[in-house]
DNA sequence: CATGAATGAGATTTCATTCAT
DNA sequence: CATGAATGAAATCTCATTCAT
């Protein structure tokens, strides 16, 4: 059945061009017609594949993630090493956004205004879940780095909240000025520094 | 001779309702006519105060940034323990956002989109300068807490970005779920890691 | 009774500011706020005197056109010989335009276009009386200048006509380009070639 | 595939039902949505084909223009004689106004008041030039008219100007009041007395 | 009387979505 | 399927007029 591949890919090309799109420009400030043009086809067309703008940008929102996803995994995967684990997690985002998806930065913030605004349980947009599979994941490469020799004294999963946050606090102002510092270099140090401080604590 | 307006009163009774509308709905989803409605005038008369939206939105901004400075000034003010000090800064956005301004808490992200978006040189949303102002006060802060005994081995610029940055990715986690932790002591223990990192990096 | 006479004095004031503003702008695009700005009285104070934008616009046409006709009988008065006479008829608005009442000048053609879409009888801007009027006078001192010989071959109500329509369609072509040529020696070259022709015709 | 469209076409009846609107109601006092219903369209569909309501009417004074040129050179192209060539001149206007573009005729006199306001070098409205053309044409025709026997003692060029403003001054008293006199005969009149004078001047 | 703050009707313009071809 | 012409709901903004002081 090649028509559903045809259709698959379609979308894809759609999604493709509405991220590059409304990362330039912001949700509210892209139209459709951007989007149909950045993806080469009608107007008339998208609507062949999404029922609307709005289900399209969640839609590029879960691709996105999806694309995010993929490249952590494939980071982290031959690692053994639970604080090699965590460094490369934190470095991840750096070289998400400082590779292929450069110019991709900015729709982010979109994802998270637009997130918080609609914040209702199963939502299409619901970021909240996300973020707690995330902590999950650093909670236990936290905890691994740390016990090897004793019981942490602090709690992990506001930890690991902690080690993200600064994670993503930092992307906030690399976007905003990017002279600021080495987004890269300070993901690393910001991991490194929680972790000796966690390790102090005791 | 008609009423005697005090100009400037009105500008703040108009700019508190846009706060208020703004955050509940998004810079983009909020109409004139909300705002209107929400400060009890004509719509109409907005425009004898502001001359568009976007004036609004920025002035809002600014109003909404020295709310919080003067919060943050006055919990500082008095404190001349430099750890005390910078546990007091880390914990002042949590206060606001837990006091007064709990229902203002989603407008900040609207900000920090905008002001992404447009990210010119001096533009009236121009957040870098106001991130490097923070830095440069925190920077200040953690060398005062770290050297009482040794020079620090880390950049501290790059130190109180990672603070801060914590501070405000910490922020966005607890805006989508506020269940996930107390912001609060989330800041606090972020701090105090950071600062026993940066102390153990010797 | 002074405040009478206070009341029409102001009345006066509104008015001749307004057709300075109206001048300048144009009856659409001036607002009431430009008039009350111009007279220096507050805009409430307008709706003392007249009772709408367009009462004032209608009251500055008459008061234009009193002035005009003011300078043109002040002129004529004296005058005993009839081609002297219809010479310094022609003269007379290019004498007002390019004395006092210079800035003025615009003001016309929106007088112009309102009468003709205002163009019902008995109404405040019916300018065919008023052309009704000067084509009589011309017509009149026409028959003076020619018939001292002869009577005349052509119907005299038709050729004052033609010569006010020239004064004024010389006027328009002067107003878009005032380098075109001089508007006084125009205005009187094509009275004297008007009465030649008429002349001639015999 | 949708439907293929003539983007000229449909400019151009736009343009038709405009100059319709503005001819009965004015520039200010014309709607889009006037101009949408008398085209028999929607109001968004006219933003499809023109930027601004400006635009509909520096087109619909290019249009109009046109039109008016097409008639002219059409009337003038076969006659040889100047006189004769002179009179079919100005009889053009009368043609024009009294025939198929009866009704539009009142939209002349907007063209003229906004060009005024408007009056700029390189406008769309620049009225100076068209006149400037217009003079030289009519300032060649009347030299060819009066030179057979000697040179004209009077600037033909003023002249011309006298000889186009009388057109158009009877114009304007041709509006206001149909009934005063016939416009053809006064317009055909006013050619040949203005010849006559310019002849007898010698 | 004088005022200018307040207003809302109304105008322009945008754009997501529909649908005839 | 693909399209883009057509649309009207909805948003911004203007300004003549009112009216409390």
């Amino acid at each position: 059945m090649p028509k559903k591949i045809d259709k698959k890919e379609k979308k894809i090309k759609i999604l493709e061009a509405s991220i590059r799109v409304f990362a330039k420009k912001g949700l509210h400030n892209t139209k459709i017609s951007d989007i149909a043009e950045a993806a080469d086809i009608g107007k008339g067309t998208i609507y062949e594949y999404y029922r609307s703008k709005n289900e399209i940008f969640a839609a590029s929102f879960h691709f996105f993630l999806e694309k995010v996803d993929g490249v952590i995994s494939k980071r982290l995967y031959r690692i053994s090493d639970p604080l090699e684990k965590l460094l490369a997690y934190s470095s991840a985002w750096a070289e998400i956004f400082e590779g292929d998806y450069l110019e991709y930065v900015t729709i982010v913030l979109d994802f998270w205004a637009e997130s918080i605004r609609d914040n209702r349980e199963a939502t299409a947009l619901n970021l909240a879940k996300i973020y707690d599979e995330n902590r999950k994941i650093v909670k236990s490469l936290l905890e691994d780095c740390i016990t090897k020799d004793k019981t942490p004294s602090v709690d992990t999963k506001i930890a690991a909240s902690i080690l993200i946050g600064s994670l993503e606090g930092l992307f906030i102002q690399w976007i905003l000025d990017r002279s600021a510092f080495d987004y890269k270099e300070a993901t690393e140090l910001s991991t490194k520094i929680i972790i000796d401080g966690l390790k102090k604590g005791d």
